[in-house]
RNA sequence: GGGGGUGUAGCUCAGCUGGUUAGAGCGCCUGCCUGUCACGCAGGAGGUCGCGGGUUCGAGCCCCGUCACUCCCGCCA
């Protein structure tokens, strides 16, 4: 190849003994065994064992350099006495006649040739380091095909990827914004983009028909294990006169392909995927993202009670309160303690409790005592319980039981150890509701963002209570992660500023938070609708990595630090003037 | 903003009920070793027990405060 090497530290094999080559790499690990010495050279492609001899002048230089030193070696390939199976080059070796000592390496903070579960602190701090490990380096690379994998997928649908802006107008998405100041525009700011929302709209306007865009976007929110720290990227996607079936049809399409091929063997739902609709996953799995690897199901039990004979509940359900049970299969035979446990950790979540049944030989346990054999029977007709099985049953008011429901689902699966192993398990999550009420001052607020397009359309917004409206609004749910969200656009002006009247807001409002894009709506817009599957989450499920960092290349930390290159950092007086910024720092 | 967890050698961690000189593995340094592949063997260096205060005859351990990291809630499509 070149003066550095002639093959990569991956490639050489049988077929090559004979040769002289020039490989070079970083010393992953030395064994030295006093007259004989074995190096492992690494590079990106993979590692090849180079063998120096005491006899050799070079002896003595290898033996004082330090692992991670980056050196290039000239030898011949010689067949190993001892082959190793395990090693893609481990039949061969190369029997060092020259060495170059490009870079030496001083002594490590944490070990690179294996895990080593060195904090994560650390690890940012040398970002460099880490990733020259193999998992964190393979993690970067799948993420990387999977990446031209989905541009490969949209392309060959027809769409095409445009650039969108990253200094930009702060956007009313619901996240805190990045703000950049203005130099040329004193006490003006520009937004980072939190989704390229308005600009992919404005592309529909302007008759580009179908975009997408590996995008970066922008949330100055706090992270979690599974939400990036600041940016994140999105395969952002929208499309004109298309219907909510024609976005899912290229989504399933593109992502059922993409965990199809880099599944590595495990199940992946066939597309169509499942559809949800929001009311029925409230109800059934306490969520609006099911893990449905689980297959427990909440049902509603609440006609069950009133005047069962179990006054607790009777009264609540007298009271307007719900009930929700979840059938156990085959735990009727589990201890008290099982059970208790549960209950323990309804108390916590702030719930009263938590009662069960246990339909277990000779005589059912629990709550049974409070029903006779008519009652238990109707129960077991109702929730389709089988002999042998238990039921957990919880009440309250219907929103919070919903999501308490939900939680004691998740552990109930994993206690009893139901959820499906090794497979993806994708679905829709459609009909969220356009409004939702605020809980604290029972105002009307969208629930989701104010985009998208109510089901039934000004009809609905004129003559439905606005907390039954629907909206053309959908998430996609893999494994219980928020994988993608999207909608059906509102192109129309009027629906538009009907819809924020409804929220509360006027015309001005409107007007003022994007007039970019209303303005543009009266001159003509197709219908349209898109979606946004997340990148970093899809890399994350398919490698099964339980933290987002893990699957990006340069993460900030949980303070939305960047510890390698230190930012954010303080800037100079000069930066702060030129635009015309003065710190008002706390003192505390 | 709130709650939980963690903090002991370069790294991972142990350290009993508060009691002598704080340990192990990996790494580092020195020596021995010609077929290793997480090489092996012998020896050595390396510690403000996060920081500050308190209780005590005595604190790595108990108490108070504080800082850092991390997870969760809030927030966030």
């Amino acid at each position: 190849m070149n003066e550095y090497r002639t093959h990569t530290c991956g490639e050489l094999g049988r077929q090559n003994i004979g040769e002289i080559v020039r490989i070079a790499g970083w010393i992953h690990r030395k064994r030295n065994l006093g007259n004989l010495c074995f190096v492992d050279l690494r590079d990106h492609y993979g590692i090849t064992q180079c063998v120096f001899d005491s006899a050799s002048p070079l002896f003595e230089q290898i033996q004082n350099l330090r692992v991670e030193s980056v050196v290039g070696v000239v030898g011949e390939v010689i067949l190993r006495e001892s082959i190793n199976q395990n090693m893609k080059t481990g039949e061969i070796e190369i029997k060092v006649q020259k060495l170059t000592v490009h870079s030496e390496a001083d002594m490590l903070p944490f070990q690179v040739s294996f895990e080593d579960d060195s904090p994560e602190e650390l690890r940012l701090k040398y970002r460099f380091l880490d990733l020259r490990k193999e998992r964190i380096h393979n993690n970067i690379i799948l993420r990387s095909k999977v990446i031209k994998r989905m541009r490969e997928l949209m392309m060959e649908q027809g769409f095409t990827e445009y650039q969108t802006p990253i200094l930009t107008a702060s956007s009313p998405e619901g996240a805190r914004d990045f703000l950049v100041p203005s130099r040329i525009n004193p006490g003006k700011f520009y937004a980072l983009p939190q989704a390229p929302q308005q600009f992919k709209q404005l592309l529909m306007v302007s008759g580009f028909d179908k975009y997408f865009q590996i995008a970066p976007c922008f949330r100055d929110e706090d992270p979690r294990a599974d939400r990036s720290p600041g940016e994140f990227y999105q395969l952002d996607m929208e499309m004109s006169f298309a219907t909510q079936e024609d976005v899912f049809k290229v989504i399933e399409h593109t992502m059922g392909s993409v965990f199809e091929e880099f599944s590595n063997g495990r199940k992946v739902s066939k597309a169509p995927f499942e559809r949800i609709p929001f009311k029925e996953a409230m109800l059934k799995y306490g969520s609006d993202k099911p893990d449905l690897r689980n297959p427990l199901v909440i049902q509603d039990a609440t006609s069950l009670f009133g005047a069962s004979g179990f006054g607790l509940y009777d009264q609540k359900v007298q009271d307007g309160e719900k009930v929700r049970a979840i059938v156990a299969p085959k735990a009727a035979e589990k201890p008290r303690s099982f059970f208790d446990k549960f209950d323990a950790f309804a108390k916590e979540s702030g719930m009263g409790g938590m009662a069960y049944i246990a339909f277990c030989e000779p005589a059912p346990k629990g709550l049974a005592r409070f029903f006779d054999e008519a009652k238990l029977q109707e129960i077991k007709n109702f929730l389709n319980i089988s002999q042998g099985d238990a039921v957990l049953f919880m009440a309250g008011k219907e929103k919070v039981l919903n999501k308490f429901a939900g939680l004691v689902r998740n552990k109930l699966g994993h206690e009893l150890d139901l959820f499906e192993k090794d497979s993806f398990r994708i679905c829709w999550i459609v009909d969220f509701p356009f409004y939702e009420e605020n809980e604290e001052t029972g105002a009307v607020e969208f629930s989701h963002n104010p985009f998208s397009m109510p089901q039934g359309g000004m009809d609905a917004l004129l003559h439905q209570n606005p907390l039954d409206i629907l909206a053309y609004q959908y998430d996609m749910v893999c494994n219980g992660v928020e994988l993608a969200s999207g909608a059906v656009r509102n192109h129309k002006p009027e629906i538009m500023y009907k819809a924020f009247e409804i929220a509360g807001y006027g015309h001005d409002v409107v007007d003022n938070k994007f007039g970019g894009m209303i303005n543009a709506f009266h001159y003509g817009a197709p219908p349209h609708a898109g979606c946004a599957p997340g990148v970093d989450r899809t890399v994350m499920l398919l490698l099964d990595e339980p933290i987002i960092r893990d699957v990006i290349i340069f993460p900030l930390n949980g303070k939305a630090q960047d510890l390698l290159m230190q930012a954010p950092n303080v800037v100079t007086d000069e930066q702060l003037k030129e635009l015309h910024i003065k710190l008002d720092l706390d003192k505390e």
